[in-house]
DNA sequence: GCCAACGTTGGC
DNA sequence: GCCAACGTTGGC
């Protein structure tokens, strides 16, 4: 199974990407959006995950691994929902803002752009580079 | 099962 | 604070 490319965004205020570092691992709970379920029931253990905050930052932050694949969500209310465990890699250098991305012809197209509201999105190979890049790293 | 009304998210 | 996008809810 060749490695997948992911994109989450989180608040920062809610958890943010110094808190993951901190902590060397975490449960990424609290999905409660149909679409986006779909795609984390698809991550598998070793993907690449790239973290996007939300609110004022507004940018790219850090690189991330899925640790543990799909399993009920245990801050769910009822039964579908499902959480991951990431760890993380590394700190981008330099944030990449959401300006940058969409001013970069190959990133037009991913769902950060094309579809702000969904918090997990799958990225093709060029364009989980291109961000990796762009971030210094 | 359709669709209008409403709520939420997130960028500006 | 506003607005666009989109998901959810509820009446029919």
């Amino acid at each position: 199974m060749t490695t997948q490319y992911w994109f989450v965004k989180q608040e920062p205020s809610d958890y943010a990407w110094p808190d993951l570092v901190r902590d060397g691992r975490t449960a990424w709970t609290g999905v409660r959006n149909p679409a986006a379920r779909n795609h984390l029931r698809a991550m598998a253990v070793g993907d690449a995950v790239l973290v996007y905050h939300t609110g004022e930052e507004k940018a790219v932050v850090g690189r991330a691994r899925v640790v543990r694949a799909a399993y009920p969500d245990p801050t769910a209310d009822g039964a579908g929902w499902v959480a991951v465990d990431l760890a993380p890699v590394g700190s981008l250098p330099r944030p990449v803002p959401l300006a940058t991305i969409k001013a970069e012809a190959l990133l037009r197209s991913i769902a950060l752009v094309r579809q702000p509201r969904l918090s997990v999105a799958p990225l093709r190979g060029p364009e989980f580079t291109r961000l990796l890049r762009l971030g210094g790293a």
